[in-house]
RNA sequence: GGGGCGGUAGCUCAAUUGGGAGAGCGCUAGAAUCGCACUCUAGAGGUCGAGGGUUCAACUCCCUUCCGCUCCA
């Protein structure tokens, strides 16, 4: 029997043998295309080269391509692991031709591959075609071995391959396998049997799917095809379930032996999900994705959390998922040595997650049980789907985990509600997302392709250049010309700007026309080798086919270039001075700034960060040349050449490299040597997401001003503090000090000297009305200071009306008090003080015992407190 | 991208209709003890995430913003 390495490697050689180049698996995220949450298929990442806009350097090749599929028709992930064959995580075995070998070829290899290499029995396999593809039918029947009645056809449905909305397609012809006892008839093909299912996927791609739904013909057709290897790995190793090949079993036999349970029922699906989850999750972690609350970060989340809770339901309370990788790792790390590579990042990943998940879930039980009380005391029967909805939503809380604890304590979860709710949720998000959906860009980017329209850019050797005009784009449409005051996007048959890519910012500058100039805003690149240039006609008109000057603004690029170059250089230090295994997460290079994020578990310490700009500086002042070259995509691996693991490269690649120190692919653009930075300074550190720190920093000009900035300020705070700049530190201290001191010795004075005439004030009490009463005027106090003289004048006056004004900082501040006694009467400590307050041009109030009011006009207190005889008399 | 919850002392968290910023743990000192633990007493420690607004008065109400948690896409 055959193991799994053996079959992918028998895949590889095969394909070897007629003429494909094997390349590597993409990695599971591709930024060139946002849309995508993860590679879900083979074709992903030559997309590009099926549209036309990208060119292959070997027009056939075969791989295996790692995928995770999340979520669409046939992968809820709800239901990962109650069969045996669906994974969030698998590997897509495909071969490609592109505009090369076609239906025929496909076809006899595939064929071939199946039958003679791999011997499974002819009888047992099924051909789907296209409804009207009779050319691949022809094709079929004239192949050996073939039984002309296990050809079948199918409509779009299934015979009609799209990857998505939009994008390349067309008819496809698949192979499936029967695995029935007795072999069955053609009606169980396509009918979602286990049994029976689709092995191979040949799909002919010859059109792209537009925006509008329309099809148009591509300029070449090609061949992609897609056969899953798990499965195929069960059909040759003879195992009714994916599970049961060597691909799962030792991560089963782990499971089975950490939990004490057998691999059976409802602890089988467990291990299951916890298996294929896992794998999805070292994969994705391994490929720079780490779990957050968004995107695709929140999808591993989820996968993590699922795979934590079905281990709660084997046993498994503490952290295990990284006790299990080790296994995961003697299974693939052979073929895939990225999970060497980044073990201590997926280690620390999950355990990190799984400590957080339990933190939710300890907290989610302590409202659990909040509610529970609640609703005992009301004796009802039914736990709110509201709550456990907000259990759910606002906290972190599962819905199974919910209902299990209620029927624990008798009680019913409403989850008709809960999911009339979750609904709504759903709905607001999805209507929030269709406003922002433009599908005329898209639409013109791939005509400008389809029309073969493409840019040189020459901006690596001059800022400035002639070219023809090739296209203008306005309002989402092809223009013939642009006149003054319109703004578009520009296309020219070769152009010196920088589009946007890499982290570093387009350039900005002027395209001059022979009867017009164009003001270009920003430069991007919506796809390979197409510059639009961003802006607006600042005079005249400019038309297509036009003979145009393109002038990029220079001291805004070699600023730029500063802070590229400046990026590596800091890249570099940290690895150098903080951690080898440190990578970047994100980078912004613009004129003024740079702005560079790593993943890393922890804050910065200060002095590390001191070192790496010292570092950077050295290397600034050894003037280091800056040189690039191009070299061929596979020579990179292994060459210690730091390379972006989200990063999709071509066939050649560029190569920048600060002699004897850094080199990264990289297609920014750079300068001579280090000593152009003139300076470098680190100017924030902070963290962005969990796990992710984000550096600033500046060089050349930005850095001087920064540096001055701060000497200035040094400089102007030690003449101000008459200390040296070295004391300034000391001196703040001693006067905050100080400050603090004297503070707090005017208020202990101050309500000493206030408390001193108490006898006095209590000695000049009235009555009115039968009310004693005292009101005084303590002159300029803080409010404080006035409450501590209530304090003590209500301590000795146990019946009676207070009512005191003071002074403060330009305001007029009031308190009164009613002795308890009195508020039988009616008396109102904020019915009193109101008035009064406004007197002095302000209000108060408060409960009827005491109250506090206050008044802009601090002049008019002695008048103003003089009312409350009066008010009192009524 | 949309929604929910949160941010108060070193830590965990309180604070009724807007009207004296608190508790527990930890810290410092003292008492007690041969010494320690425990106990008792006293004390220090706060830009109430940030900015703006309303108000005589904002931790509290409104707006903006940053950060964390969480759900949905």
């Amino acid at each position: 029997m055959m193991t799994a390495a053996e079959i992918r490697q028998s895949f590889l050689d095969f394909f070897r043998g007629k003429g494909h180049a094997i390349v590597p698996s993409s990695p599971v995220v591709l930024p060139s295309d946002p849309t995508l949450l993860f590679v879900n298929a083979g074709m992903n990442q030559f997309k590009e080269i099926f549209l036309g806009a990208r060119r292959s350097e070997s027009p056939r090749v075969a791989n295996t391509q790692k995928c995770i599929r999340v979520s669409g028709k046939h992968n809820d992930l709800e239901e990962v692991g109650r069969d045996t064959y669906h994974h969030t995580f698998f590997e897509m075995l495909g071969n490609w031709s592109f505009g090369d070998y076609y239906k025929r070829e496909a076809i006899a290899w595939a064929w071939e591959l199946l039958v003679d290499v791999w011997k499974l029995p002819p009888e047992r396999l099924w051909i789907t075609v296209f409804r009207e593809d009779d050319e691949a039918e022809r094709i079929w029947k004239g192949v050996p071995g073939v039984r002309p009645d296990h050809i079948l056809r199918f409509g779009e449905k299934d015979n009609f391959w799209e990857m998505g909305e939009i994008g390349p397609c067309g008819p496809c012809s698949e192979i499936h396998m029967d695995r029935t006892p007795r072999g069955c008839g053609s009606e169980l093909v396509n009918a979602g049997t286990p049994d029976v299912m689709e092995l191979w996927n040949l799909v002919f791609i010859q059109y792209n799917r537009r925006g509008d739904g329309s099809l148009e013909e591509l300029p070449a057709k090609h061949v992609d095809t897609g056969m899953g290897f798990e499965r195929l790995v069960s059909v040759l190793q003879g195992k009714a379930s994916n599970y049961d090949t060597d691909l799962f079993l030792p991560l089963l036999d782990r499971l089975a032996a950490l939990s004490g349970q057998s691999y059976e029922g409802d602890a089988a699906m467990a291990m299951r999900v916890i298996a294929d989850h896992l794998r999805a999750l070292s994969f994705a972690i391994a490929d720079g994705v780490l779990p957050s609350n968004e995107g695709r970060g929140y999808v591993l989340r989820r996968l993590l959390r699922r795979a934590a809770r079905f281990g709660r339901n084997l046993g498994l309370r503490d952290p295990f998922l990284g006790t299990l990788f080790p296994v995961l790792e003697g299974i693939m790390g052979e073929t895939f040595p990225e999970l060497r590579r980044q073990l201590q990042d997926i280690l620390r990943a999950l355990k990190a997650e799984e400590e957080t998940f339990a933190a939710a879930l300890d907290r989610g039980t302590g409202l659990f049980d909040e509610v529970v009380k609640d609703l005992k005391t009301r004796e009802e029967s039914t736990f709110p789907g509201a709550e456990a909805f907000k259990l759910y939503d606002t906290y972190g809380f599962p819905l199974d985990l919910t209902i299990l604890m209620a029927e624990e304590k008798g009680l019913a979860v409403d989850q008709e509600q809960f999911n009339e709710l979750m609904e709504q949720q759903r709905e607001r998000a999805r209507s929030a997302r269709e406003q922002r959906m433009l599908k005329e860009d898209a639409d013109l980017v791939a005509d400008l392709v389809r029309r073969g329209m493409k840019s040189d850019f020459t901006g690596y050797k001059t800022l400035s250049d002639e070219s023809e005009l090739l296209a203008l784009l306005s309002d989402g449409k092809s223009c013939a010309e642009l006149t003054e005051g319109m703004e578009g996007e520009l296309l020219l048959a070769r152009t010196p700007f920088y589009a946007e890519s890499g982290g570093q910012i387009g350039d900005k500058g002027l395209i001059r026309g022979p009867a017009g100039e164009f003001e270009v805003w920003d430069t991007q690149r919506p796809a390979e080798g197409l510059i639009l240039h961003i802006g607006r006609v600042v005079q005249g008109r400019l038309a297509r086919g036009e003979q145009v000057a393109a002038l990029v603004d220079a001291e805004r690029r070699n600023r730029t270039a500063r802070h590229h170059s400046g990026t590596h250089l800091l890249h570099y230090a940290l690895r150098e001075l903080v951690s080898p295994s440190i990578k970047q997460a994100g980078s912004y290079v613009a004129p003024d700034r740079l702005r560079f994020d790593i993943s890393y578990f922890e804050a910065l310490p200060e002095d590390k960060l001191d070192a790496v700009e010292r570092r950077v500086n050295d290397l600034i002042l050894e003037n280091v040349p800056v040189t690039t070259c191009q070299m061929p995509f596979k020579d990179v691996a292994g060459s210690g050449i730091i390379a972006l693991f989200d990063e999709k490269y071509g066939d050649t690649v560029r190569v920048v490299e600060i002699s004897g120190y850094s080199r990264e692919l990289c297609g920014g653009t750079h300068v001579r040597a280090t000593g152009d930075l003139g300076l470098f300074r680190i100017v924030s550190e902070s963290s962005v997401a969990a796990g992710v720190r984000r550096i600033e920093a500046v060089c050349g000009r930005p850095a001087y001003e920064w540096t001055h900035r701060e000497h200035r300020l040094v400089r102007t705070l030690s003449r101000r503090l008459s200390a040296s700049p070295d004391e300034v530190f000391a001196r703040v201290e001693a006067l905050m000090e100080s400050t603090r001191r004297l503070e707090k010795e005017l208020k202990q004075q101050a309500t000493a000297g206030a408390l001193g005439r108490v006898d006095e004030w209590l000695g000049r009490a009235k009555q009115v009305n039968g009310i004693p009463l005292i009101v005084e005027d303590v002159g300029e106090q803080s409010l404080d200071v006035l409450r501590s003289v209530m304090d003590a004048l209500r301590a000795r006056f146990a019946s009676g009306v207070i009512v005191l004004g003071s002074r403060s900082e330009g305001k007029a501040c009031f308190l009164a008090t009613v002795s308890e006694d009195l508020l039988a009467r009616g008396i109102h400590a904020g019915r009193l003080v109101g008035p009064v307050a406004k007197a002095a041009g302000g209000g108060g109030g408060g409960q009827p015992g005491k109250a506090q009011a206050g008044g802009k006009d601090a002049s008019k207190v002695a008048e103003a407190i003089a009312l409350v005889e009066e008010l009192l008399a009524k």
